[in-house]
DNA sequence: CAGTTGTTTTTAGTTATTCAAAACAACTCG
DNA sequence: CGAGTTGTTTTGAATAACTAAAAACAACTG
């Protein structure tokens, strides 16, 4: 797919979740569309490349726009920063290396559903669950010093 | 149980997980002995009744010494800053209020186990899977206002 | 009970994020 | 297609939650 039907493509899906159609917010998608689990201040800097003049403070402003628009998703891994990515509307859920932070998605759990009932509720009424596993990724299994 | 006894029974657990027993520490695990998942700042006004002395500062040092030690556990849950349990060594979850921010225990997850395999590991060596559950508690399902 | 080790106090600093006002740009409608 | 309205971005500053460092102090050892 050539460089401006892509960028058709990410313009159409601001357009349809009735966003305006912004530089900044066309470049944010594209590099969320590209690579996923990253933070505003990454965001930030991938943006800048293309279009320095972008501040942090429109990364923030675009990356909370395209959260309420359901574009983007946002999590907050215990001990990090949040992160943003583009994958939405699947229930996916996360990996995080205890060492290197690095995040990967897990697909699915087996047998999901059944799986995802507390046996104990307290009254709530469930919107959404959201499972984090913790571990090793196999590069720090061989080298646990790495960053 | 009296209340000495009660002091006898944390500085017992604090000396079998070899910290010195010093009066903040004896405090901050006997506030989240009575009630769980507080906020450092929560654990400091309530230490502050005790012990009127004692720096926010000192609190947040004693709860990463207890945390170090496997005494109490920290969760860290999207949207608010970390909360402190005394219920460790069982693999409980949380539900949150998406209102009132209200934490819950989860005891436990039918069919715990196998629910907690995800299908796709990513080459990871899993150390822990963190689950947490987002709705509205009874109060909130009736008044959504309520803080 | 003196010494050592580790804790707490006090004072500052940092980081990620949010807020507010003014300048500016996108889409609407005539 | 051009002015107006609405909403976005910039700029500059503020905040909350937490961490750091040095000095004062207290707990346990022998």
């Amino acid at each position: 797919m050539a460089a401006d039907e892509q960028q058709a493509v990410l313009e159409g899906r601001l357009r349809s979740a009735q966003l305006k159609v912004t530089a900044p917010r066309v470049a944010v998608l594209g590099v969320l569309s590209k690579r996923g689990h990253l933070d505003a201040e990454t965001v930030f800097s991938l943006v800048a490349t293309s279009l320095p003049k972008t501040s942090l403070q429109a990364v923030y402003g675009v990356l909370g726009a395209l959260v309420t628009a359901g574009l983007i998703r946002k999590i907050e891994p215990a001990a990090s920063s949040a992160l943003y990515e583009a994958r939405v509307g699947d229930n996916h859920h996360h990996v995080i290396c205890l060492n290197c932070k690095n995040v990967e998605d897990v697909d699915c759990i087996i047998g999901a559903s059944p799986c995802l009932t507390p046996s104990n509720l307290q009254g709530f009424a469930i919107q959404s669950a959201e499972i984090t596993f913790w571990g090793l990724c196999s590069k720090c299994q061989l080298s646990p010093d790495a960053s």
